[in-house]
DNA sequence: ATGACTATTGTTAACGTGTGCATAACATGG
DNA sequence: CCATGTTATGCACACGTTAACAATAGTCAT
């Protein structure tokens, strides 16, 4: 079996309790005790039982990382990079556990004896009982991507509204009116916050959507290319569309192209999230950045921060958006009337 | 603080070990009893102490998801098929940790305790010291997507010498000669199988590859991006280019469609991966699939396998992969004298 | 009625670690 | 020389769970 503590007490001559203190490095011991016992640990091999030590200082030094879903919904890109950046902070001092939400069938299971803390990349209002369950427990919670007002909840989110504000109103400032939407999946709040902001920019310039200009997407590059294949079939085809995400950026420029039309030269196209492929496709993506691993990262060192102080500050912090400009986006020529 | 055994065998009026047989269903207890201790958990909100169960049981319930590196080499799309393959199969008997390779300093931690299987997605020789640290600390192993002749280890991985050497060879039937290799990053053993699938189809024509058209890419846009550069400043211009995976796949794309030349009239493209969007860009890239969340699911039954029976099988389990041809390889009008 | 057997429950120790309290050795000050 | 303080160590218990080994009561066959 594996070495203890007891094992090099043995050897050293010492009691396991002098062995505890002297690899936790209490100053109770005598440094030359110390170093003794440290040259025996290191030469046995010897690796503290986490089990046992969990048990004894309740604390389970695991760090829950939940996504909505790990099916279907959840891009590829956003997965990597928030898995990254929370995996640059914490280094070795927790174990890193990765679950979609919707894996549970109950969340009994989910306590503070399991996970010291708990991160959740949250996507939609469907969360929150799970939000709800940690926060009730007293486990430290950081809520990533979404706004959440839970009391006691550390909450770090993008202004997705404001990105796609602003993206809508370049689309308006190159000249375009007619244009189309093609949303997020229904229930994903980002899907909802990025309508908004496409709306008010489109109120703030006194223009209407038809009903028949947006379409309900996936979030995926099929349901981008079929809402695009519906939107070519109108007779007042829009000269501009902005999508939900850029997989489905790429999906309407695929339906564009097959229909013998082109990018931007017939229709513009706008994307979200500036993918690491929308500056390679052809033509580069105009999109609208979203510092995820930085969100991730910041999430992270305010929930580790909030475990050690065991101070819960409940505070929401909210990074910028950035808009990025490429070359999906063609100035449209006015034809008259315009103010 | 939390409800734990004692506490209902207090209630029911009970030792707490007949509450510790009762709720793992053990038939030494008598059926009433168990259900009148199951009804006080319930209600109690007992949850288990998995510290304590692992220390007695010496099990951790963890599952160690290692990766090569999580910061760069690895593509978004190979690494969510990966998890979420896993997750599949895992439920919820165990926990999922997710770590890098190279972000471990010393393997001194990993032991019998703290994994109870491990899952490496080695895409890199230089894994070979955690596999044989792991093996030698005789923890359950599973090698996915790179060959590994370790005693005692499970190995799940697909041919991809064969992909790479089908791929080629459509490309030879197309009519091409003059083909051009953009090359995976060095070390990663993926790189080197599919060179040398490309190769042997090459050697099987009694074709030859110039120096000048090999370029050493990193699995990246922006490598295949470059390497495309620079064969288009060759007097021979290649009239086919072979990339290893599909990302640099879509940046050669990009340099040529900035040359001014076409996809595939003036040079055809074919990539490697079928990542979800190589079937939406424009055009339609042809590629090789190859079943990444399959060999993930496969080598996660294994595991768990060898994990529950104890019985250590060694096998090499080979899955096919598979070209999918799209647009992107266009038939080479010959000049002449051709057999 | 006695011994053996079965069904059910309890007693006690164990897993590996950390910690409050006691203890011993030794120094310090008056 | 004694009271007090300081430093270094050990003892015993605790954390929550499982399991080997009693123990008890009831049943059955003889």
């Amino acid at each position: 079996m594996s070495v203890t503590i007891k094992d090099i007490a043995r050897l050293a001559g010492v009691s396991h309790t002098t062995v505890s203190r002297a690899l936790n490095d209490s100053p109770l011991i005598n440094e030359k005790t110390k170093d003794r016992i440290r040259a025996i640990a290191e030469e046995m091999d010897y690796t503290p039982n986490f089990s046992a030590k969990s048990l004894v200082l309740d604390r389970s030094y695991n760090l829950g990382l939940f996504f909505t879903t790990l099916s279907k919904g959840t891009s590829a890109g956003f997965f990597y990079d928030a898995i990254r950046g929370v995996n640059s902070v914490i280094q070795d001092r927790y174990q890193l556990i990765v679950k979609g939400i919707d894996d549970y069938t109950s969340f009994h299971s989910i306590t503070r004896k399991s996970f010291d803390g708990i991160i959740v990349v949250s996507q939609s209002d469907e969360d929150q009982p799970l939000i709800d369950h940690a926060a009730d427990k007293g486990i430290p919670l950081v809520v990533l991507n979404r706004p959440v007002d839970t009391v006691g909840v550390l909450n770090v989110l993008s202004d997705e509204e404001q990105g796609a504000f602003q993206a809508t109103s370049y689309l308006i400032r190159q000249g375009h009116r007619n244009m189309a939407l093609i949303e997020g999946r229904v229930g994903f709040k980002s899907a909802q916050n990025r309508k908004e902001g496409f709306e008010r920019a489109l109120a703030h310039h006194g223009i209407t959507l038809k009903p028949s200009h947006r379409f309900p997407g996936l979030y995926d590059l099929e349901s981008g290319y079929k809402a695009m294949q519906q939107f070519l079939m109108l007779e007042d085809r829009p000269t501009a569309v902005f999508c939900c995400n850029d997989e489905m950026a790429l999906g309407a420029m695929k339906a564009i192209s097959e229909a013998g039309l082109q990018v931007p030269g017939d229709i513009s196209v706008i994307g979200f999230d500036d993918t690491v492929f929308a500056a390679y496709v052809t033509p580069a993506l105009t999109t609208v950045r979203r510092p995820i691993e930085q969100i991730s990262k910041e999430g992270a060192i305010r929930l580790l921060g909030n475990i050690e102080n065991k101070q819960y500050a409940t505070e929401q912090v909210l990074l910028k958006t950035e808009l990025i400009v490429r070359e999906s986006v063609h100035p449209l020529q006015l034809t008259g009337e315009e103010g």
